[in-house]
RNA sequence: GGGCUGGUGGCGGAAUGGUAUACGCAGGGGACUUAAAAUCCCCGGGCUGAAAGGCCGUGUGGGUUCGAAUCCCACCCAGCCCACCA
């Protein structure tokens, strides 16, 4: 008989409610010490949770509950990432408030998560929007205003216009707004930054310390994009002026191979350098790169076109003519906004030379000679030609070499550039923390009195989106003084990035109640850094470099012992749809996981996710699949009627077995497998007609952390002891987990010919001696003389013959 | 174009130098049943053979090794990420 899923899994769900089961106490004696396993908290959409969901949740459950068993005091929180676009949005389409509707967003995913099982400790829940917690988002602005790590500067800015709001470099995809998909446009803006540059190189260096999947930790190496290289100046030829362009490049090796010059369409010194005969081909040329969106000059990439602006600046070492170019090939956000043109060495100075019949100079040749076509550019590092001073260097001495040389003349010098720019932190939206600021018509801006927290954000505004702030029409949000001088001012109106509110919610759940301090002092100490983070890939550069930027600079101003949040990172996989393509309501292909909770379980729904695959392995869905791990629960349920106080010693070998593996799985997070090894012993189970009940008590503990409802039902019908949880996880019994007779295979030349089962104590001399008494093996070796006999005791015996 | 990850039965996957395909799904056969469902047991890589067995087999081609899905080289394909970054 199939137990009753739903009704054990409200009684127990209950129970561990009512006993406060989960809560974590850092005052509590632990023999193991403490642990912080955290997922992403998710953001409260309307849509409700989708089985991508409590895939990752379910791993850190897993891990979370055996850790408790084997005596660590863990801390398993959850909260909600509750300020966003969408629900501002939504408010706007549908009427009502954001507020509201996310509330009424965020019971239904409480209700959804509860009904999994989850082992969180609900006390401790937060959510950004309540003014409890952004209070202490506003206190960090502030913070980082006041050590100058947040400043606010005119700068070009991604704006997108359907949002009607600026954007952070990492939320602009393909050159579309990353919410909407809209073409973001550029514009020069005043906004509100956060220094992350400043820790460019800290942020680079602590990713190799950390316990990250590689991928994750490429992606921010490239998102950082550090890059060492050479800054060189060109002299300009004018008798007015005494300028220089600068360029940068990383490629100081191919110097000599300089035959132009090439200047992004927006350098500020064009105009000074470009001769009458070619200025209106400039202000031509100019028009034309503004109206290309980002993504057109995306999808142009190959396209190199540009004009000559008629000037010439002097080669830094040979003092021979270089001809000024301008391109939008050259981005101004990157290096100094110019580049040295060298076409033999560079794919892009090549596609440029060839469409203006530019000179191309050959000064790098491939040590291997052959190599070198002469229709395409070399870009690999060789040996230098044509190069003077420099011939027969490697590119690598040559780097060295010419550095030095231009560092000489004081016409270069090394430096270190970063893609990474600083993180735009303010939008003008209505739905996020306001940004904690006045503004004085005499003072200027001025932070608000951290005493003053938080400041609230108001209800009397029309959330309309304009392309100034829906706070700029509030009346009660701006009758404030100066906290200077105390005349009539008006309030910073913008809002924060939603990523600043996630920048640091994991410190908060250490103490989420605290209205003095962030989290106190001890209350970090006792469970921070994060031990174990799970969540989507989708916040490989995002989510996660803001946070460690965050910790970083709160570590450096005393408030935190640690610089790295998370110690350790896994990403679940995405679960696809039963097609095999990425869920979407579109696609109709959307699995809901409250109907398969209903259905047949939350404990078959955590089990069934876990079997899929590997955790960060994407996998498709399949319903048929979920009926499997069904059966299996079945099987453990009803195996309790036939338990016994007898003796088996295979039944309780194959449970010593199933404790060590799952573990051991359990450990790595192997899930997948850890859950076939139960499945193995369930399976001796259903063939048996009596069980030991210690052993079967010993399965049920093992699977307890997997398939908590049902363990927790069995273990106290059984045992009549209260909680499965309370009793430890098993060890398993050293002595059974040897096997006394073993199959070793027989192989001749390497070729299969015969098992034997034997004691893999046996000596080498005894297994060869049985090994060539079988039929087969003897049939092989038949004639022929033995070279050689390897045997791997237990495992395998191989005859070399010929 | 660059980087990363991967390619194993009909399907999800297991095995990280030692019996390839554990576990599950789907399929076939059997037991129980008036019957069906449920449940339980057995069989499932290909070719060949009455069987025992033999040959082939982890994307392709080579290499290292007594022995390779696993390590090395080259290539093909797929997915993800980045991409005019000088």
């Amino acid at each position: 008989m199939p137990y009753n899923h739903q009704e054990i899994e409200k009684k127990w769900q209950a129970q561990w409610e009512a006993d406060s089961a989960f809560s974590a106490d850092a005052s509590k004696k632990s023999k193991k010490g403490n642990l912080y396993i955290l997922d992403m908290f998710p953001y409260p959409s309307g849509a409700g949770l989708h089985v991508g969901h409590p895939e990752g949740y379910t791993a850190t459950d897993i891990t979370a509950r055996k850790r408790r068993m084997e005596g660590f005091n863990v801390l398993h929180p959850m909260g909600w990432d509750a300020f966003g676009l969408p629900a501002e949005n939504y408010a706007i389409k549908m009427g009502g408030h954001p507020r509201d509707i996310t509330r009424k967003n965020i019971d239904n995913f409480r209700r959804q998560i509860k009904s999994f099982g989850f082992s969180y400790d609900w006390d401790r829940e937060i959510s950004t929007c309540e003014p409890e917690y952004y209070k202490w988002t506003q206190w960090l602005f502030l913070l980082l205003w006041k050590n100058d790590l947040a400043y606010r500067a005119k700068a070009p800015v991604n704006w997108c216009p359907t949002d009607n709001t600026v954007l952070a470099n990492e939320q602009v995809v393909d050159g579309k707004c990353e919410r909407c998909g809209t073409l973001v446009v550029q514009k020069e803006l005043e906004q509100w930054f956060f220094r992350i540059t400043k820790y460019a190189d800290r942020l680079l260096a602590g990713l190799d310390k950390l316990d990250w999947p590689e991928r994750i930790k490429a992606m921010q190496r490239n998102w950082i994009g550090k890059s060492e290289g050479v800054e060189i100046d060109f002299d300009i030829i004018d008798d007015k002026k005494e300028e220089v362009i600068r360029v940068f490049t990383t490629r100081p090796d191919t110097l000599m191979g300089v035959s132009y010059i090439v200047l992004a369409p927006e350098h500020p010194l064009l105009d000074e350098l470009v001769t009458e005969e070619h200025q209106m081909d400039l202000v031509n040329y100019r028009d034309q790169a503004r109206k290309k969106s980002e993504l057109e000059r995306t999808q142009l990439e190959k396209d190199k076109a540009g004009i000559f602006t008629g000037a010439y600046a002097h080669h830094p070492l040979t003092g021979e003519l270089v001809p000024i170019w301008v391109s939008d090939y050259v981005l101004t956000t990157y290096g100094t906004g110019a580049v040295m043109g060298v076409p033999a060495h560079d794919e892009r100075d090549y596609a440029f030379a060839k469409k203006y019949d530019l000179p191309i100079k050959w000064v790098i040749a491939s040590p291997d000679q052959d190599d070198r076509v002469a229709d395409a550019a070399y870009t690999d590092m060789g040996i230098l030609v044509n190069s003077g001073q420099f011939d027969g260097l490697t590119s690598t001495d040559a780097k060295q070499k010419v550095a030095d040389a231009l560092e000489g003349e004081e016409k270069g010098r090394r430096v270190t550039f970063y893609r990474i720019r600083d993180w735009l932190v303010s939008r003008q939206r209505y739905w996020g923390a306001p940004i904690p600021a006045i503004w004085c018509e005499d003072c200027g801006v001025q932070p608000v009195d951290p005493k003053n927290l938080p400041v609230i954000l108001p209800d009397d505004v029309d959330f309309k989106p304009t392309g100034q702030s829906p706070l700029v029409g509030s009346k009660s949000f701006h009758e404030v003084n100066c906290p200077k001088c105390g005349n009539a001012a008006r309030r910073e109106s913008d809002t924060m990035d939603t990523f600043v509110d996630s920048s640091w919610y994991f410190l908060r759940y250490t103490d989420p109640t605290n209205s003095e301090v962030f989290a106190d002092e001890a209350s970090i100490k006792a469970w921070c850094p994060v031990d174990l983070y799970v969540g989507g890939a989708e916040h490989a550069v995002l989510h996660l470099l803001y946070s460690r930027f965050v910790c970083y600079a709160l570590k450096d101003l005393g408030y935190l012992e640690f610089d790295e949040p998370f110690v350790a990172l896994r990403n679940q996989g995405l679960i696809l749809g039963p097609d095999g393509e990425k869920m979407s309501k579109s696609k109709g292909n959307v699995v809901n996981p409250d109907e398969i909770v209903s259905e047949y379980g939350a404990d078959t729904l955590r089990l069934y996710e876990m079997f899929m695959g590997p955790l960060e392995d994407a996998k498709p869905w399949d319903t048929k699949g979920v009926v499997g791990v069904r059966r299996f629960l079945d099987k453990v349920w009803m195996a309790r009627e036939r338990l016994a106080d007898s003796v088996d010693p295979a039944i309780d070998k194959a449970v010593a077995k199933c404790v060590k593996r799952v573990g051991d799985d359990t450990d790595a997070m192997k899930f997948n497998t850890a859950i076939a090894e139960m499945m193995k012993c369930a399976n001796v189970f259903a063939a048996a007609e009596a069980i030991p009940r210690e052993a079967y008590m010993t399965f049920v503990r093992t699977m307890a952390p997997y398939a908590p409802h049902l363990a927790e039902e069995l273990w106290s019908e059984v045992s009549g002891a209260k909680s499965v949880f309370d009793h430890g996880w098993p060890v398993a019994d050293e002595s059974l987990l040897k096997d006394s007779i073993v199959a070793v295979a027989v192989q001749v030349n390497g070729k299969l010919r015969a098992t034997i089962d034997i004691s893999p104590e046996l000596g080498a001399d005894e297994a060869r001696a049985r090994a060539e008494a079988t039929e087969n093996v003897a049939k092989h070796l038949e004639g022929k003389e033995v070279k050689k006999v390897v045997y791997v005791a237990g495992r395998v015996i191989n005859f070399i013959v010929v």
